[in-house]
DNA sequence: GACAAATACTTGATTAATCAACTAATATTC
DNA sequence: GAATATTAGTTGATTAATCAAGTATTTGTC
């Protein structure tokens, strides 16, 4: 006999947890330079397909808009983490590479990011540990 | 043989989960004439004691800063969503109360949110959803 | 009970996002 | 193959948040 807990009050919860971590996130990200969104960035560059790394498909991957995209990469660029690879025979799609500076700095703030998650994930209980695995771990 | 994931690619699928979920709720929203984090307050605001309706109360649990409270809240009093009630015994703790018109807009707003986390919620596969219940539902 | 410290809040400047409008390149259609 | 439509990306104005600094009130201490 389950209580019927509302769709709403479950995403209540998982926004309060995603708040909670980011606030915790975002300080130590900055002492690597790079703020989170700017970290998944280079995430997804360090990985994509070269015909996935156009701008549009970068806002797509993250679900923001392309202008943001493209304020976040000037600076970026400007400090070396990315570059803009011009196509010659397509010349409207600039697409997006990671340098060696950025896939060092992505590799170290991954180990940031995995030592605070796995901080914070250490307070769940085993029960919610295992949902929380369940929920979003790799199947299989 | 559990494969190992970590703290980290979790919290990623959290972030992308929650990105994706209000990003699909803030337009519906907007047809109430709030924000997500406005709706917050209104729902905070319905609940709370009253001796925990100070804008620091807010900001405490919503996890924002009190400025950020103080610039929403000046809105939504023109607005007539809540009040403030200034307490002439402890002037500088200004409290903050939500109107009738706020509780109908926080209603009409989570009835909304309910119908679309519910309809998004639809589309994890039963296992998941189960494991959604158990991390973020109401423990017993 | 005056002075110092802490607390609650506001304001101004900045940042990260949005959207709308625009430019430029490519594809389609007649 | 010129005109039109679509697509990719940029820019400018606005919004929602942040932080730092300031104000005003309350509390503590001597």
């Amino acid at each position: 006999m389950s209580k019927k807990t509302t769709a709403f009050k479950l995403f209540l919860q998982l926004s309060s947890m995603h708040t909670f971590f980011l606030k915790n996130i975002s300080e130590p990200l900055a002492e690597h330079g790079i703020g989170y969104t700017e970290f998944l960035i280079l995430y997804y560059l360090k990985n994509a397909q070269a015909e996935s790394k156009r701008r549009i498909d970068l806002a797509d991957h993250l679900g923001i808009s392309v202008s943001a995209i493209t304020k976040l990469l000037m600076p970026m660029q400007k400090i070396g983490l990315v570059q803009k690879e011009i196509n010659p025979v397509k010349v409207r799609t600039s697409v997006v590479t990671i340098t060696k500076a950025g896939k060092k700095a992505c590799a170290d703030a991954a180990v940031t990011i995995e030592s605070i998650t796995s901080e914070l994930t250490r307070s769940l209980c085993p029960e919610q540990l295992n949902a929380y695995e369940r929920l979003f771990g790799d199947p299989g």
